[in-house]
DNA sequence: TATTGTTATACTCTATAACTATA
DNA sequence: TATAGTTATAGAGTATAACAATA
């Protein structure tokens, strides 16, 4: 039940009353872990969005990759896998399979033979094209239940919340 | 730098604008994808917790199963399960792990044979209250950085997204 | 020597199904 | 027949280090 008050995710008892005596008034809701909510949080906006993604052989890491590569033409391994948030290990391993899939190209890069350019495909652009727009649409509805300006504030927060982190901010100011 | 602006992310191009039609003046933020804020954000909290966890020689995960043991002793493994967001089939490869380190301890549910009555041992108790004391203080100090009424907020507005995946929601209405 | 990208290794976790032993 | 838990399998992802080619 969606509406049901979530009050006893975690249970009082000795244990929890001696741990948090540290800071008694507001125990609760730190011991509801802000990574716990942080991880149930997305999955449950994922939960909107895997169909979409199963629908199209695609998974979550290949579409954050198919959203850099759609922005960013003939872009390089390393700031591709900065900017996608992927090891730059397992993104040798991913690309592979989307240039199998004919969905990716690559070319060495002529002023630097060590670098690759990453390109989108023309088949590539056309799945994204369609992606782009149902997951434009799976948004919309959310925003149609969360509310615009809610949405807008929890974008706000969680900004807050990776500026906590020097080096994930960092890796986002490009 | 914690304080930059990151105004720039996600680089406005021509195929960037074509795909945003859809929605044109709140495109930005949800180009900036929701669960990939939601995955960055809880990156960037766990970045405070990670050393703690590895100091401790304990996973995300068996993290997780500590915290449901200490508040309920003698849980099922079907239970332990739900209430700690992991799968029932990675539970029964992770608790032997924990059973042999000595920090949690199974016995059959006496009155269904096919039941295991999980616990933490007494070990497993002292190394509980070692590192909630410890995560704790990580989270005072969070307070102290995000504001503790800002800090509610987000809180409110997790439960908020969890609310729109029902299935998600009852396995917290416990 | 340093850098780009790949490969290797080991580990964590997920998802599904098959299996066992009880009920 | 159904349920609790385990095991098997395959896949996806992380994290590190070693490595080859190029700069």
């Amino acid at each position: 039940m969606p509406s049901a008050k979530k009050t006893s995710v975690i249970k009082r008892n000795a244990a929890d009353t001696a741990l948090t005596g540290f800071a008694p008034m507001t125990s609760r809701s730190f011991e509801r872990s802000l990574p716990m909510l942080l991880m149930r949080a997305r999955d449950a906006v994922m939960q909107r969005f895997r169909p979409h993604l199963r629908e199209h052989d695609v998974t979550e890491q290949q579409w954050r990759i198919l959203r850099v590569l759609a922005e960013q033409h003939g872009i390089d391994m390393q700031s591709l896998a900065e900017r996608s948030y992927i090891q730059a290990a397992s993104l040798s391993r991913t690309i592979p399979l989307l240039e199998g899939r004919g969905l990716v190209e690559r070319s060495p890069d002529p002023a630097d033979q060590r670098r690759s350019r990453v390109s989108l495909s023309k088949a590539g652009r056309t799945l994204f094209d369609a992606m782009v727009q149902e997951s434009a649409e799976i948004y919309a509805q959310l925003e149609t239940e969360i509310g615009g300006p809610q949405l807008r504030e929890i974008y706000r927060m969680l900004d807050g919340l990776i500026a906590l982190d020097p080096g994930a901010t960092a890796a986002s100011d490009d």
